[in-house]
DNA sequence: GTCTATACGGCGATAGAC
DNA sequence: GTCTATCGCCGTATAGAC
């Protein structure tokens, strides 16, 4: 009726099709490039290259290296969550929650690395701040619910405050994934539960009371 | 008897010595400079004339820009240390701790800073590790000794590998670090003092013994 | 020992062809 | 929408004057 000729009525991708999926070869790549090099260090021809198209497409998609950096930023974190529910379904608490960092630490080793690129240049540039604390207060929102089901399951009272030993048992994980890379030899994979089993232990002896001691 | 004439016996500063102290102005400058700007970020430019020289001062000092990085943070590991016996002759060996390393954190804000970078580039420049560990292990065993004191005095029994502790702790310390910057609402001055407390009552329990819960 | 001047390359960003 | 070509700037590092 409206189409004569040989035109194809659905082209695989329309235009604006194309142009997302572009998008999203360029942030993949910048993800790497970026991660490898930092972000001073990364050019926008080596991300451009490396995601198989040229410079001016790179800036037909994004307005400068600094937003291509900030888009890459915000957009990542969407990529968890929601593997909680299950995970906790399983038997010791803590294993859960080793299991669960230890999960979003391996599945992208050059995820840290980005994290300490995107704490610099935060601290550097104060306007990026706030994305970074918002994702730093989703990641202990989270664990604040695994870890208060936890604790009630396991018998320590809730007068402790959920949000503190959240923030405690982030920066033990974070802490211990960094000086794992500096020196693997000593800082074993069953540290961490070993560590947060220990922090349990002293919450419960610090609530004054003696509930039981959990599987172990 | 061996100069004749006007010239001064003995100049304020010979000339090796005028060379020492430009070195350790430049090195001073470069701080500052790198933690600011990151490696990448910084030019030798802003380093020379933050120092009061000239960039070909700085290159008659240092071969290349990696270099002084590297010699800066080789350098810098040298000028804390020693306070240790001091402090511990105080009351609750946790608040030593406590101060200990609230000391190194606050002594200069930008040396956190300069942490990241140079874990950042020992973590992409490999040949650069061997001087991380090194700095790694020296903080580690530093800690050790001043938690196996700790414990010994509060009666917690040595079955527990002090290294594994002092990791756990120096762990917790910098992700707390670190969060303070993104989230200094929710990272009080305390949390870190109550973490410890908690690890090492979980420390007690998990001895299997009930020593004195010490003051607090 | 330090400074000034400059060589040389690489980078971010833009313009115009297709 | 993407590519090629290029502009303009700033970077590291060097050479030679003082």
């Amino acid at each position: 009726m409206n189409d004569p000729g040989d035109v194809p009525r659905q082209p695989r991708l329309t235009r604006a099709e194309a142009k997302a999926r572009t998008r999203e070869q360029l942030l993949d790549a910048a993800t790497r490039v970026f991660a490898r090099k930092g972000y001073a260090g990364a050019s926008v021809e080596e991300i451009a290259e490396s995601a198989g198209y040229s410079i001016g497409a790179l800036y037909s998609n994004f307005a400068s290296k600094e937003q291509l950096f900030l888009e890459l930023m915000s957009a990542r974190r969407e990529r968890r969550v929601n593997e909680v529910a299950s995970i906790l379904h399983a038997g010791d608490p803590v294993d859960a929650l080793v299991a669960l960092l230890d999960r979003s630490a391996e599945r992208d080793p050059d995820l840290v690395a980005l994290r300490a690129e995107f704490w610099l240049y935060a601290v550097r540039n104060p306007e990026a701040m706030d994305a970074l604390t918002a994702q730093l207060r989703r990641q202990v929102d989270a664990l604040i619910g695994i870890i208060s089901a936890a604790t009630e399951r396991w018998g320590t009272p809730p007068d402790v405050p959920a949000a503190e030993v959240a923030t405690l048992v982030l920066a033990m994980f974070q802490g211990l994934v960094r000086q794992r890379r500096i020196d693997p030899d000593r800082v074993s994979g069953e540290l961490f539960g070993q560590g947060v089993r220990w922090l349990f232990g002293g919450l419960r002896a610090a609530s004054g009371q003696q509930a039981s001691p959990g599987p172990e």
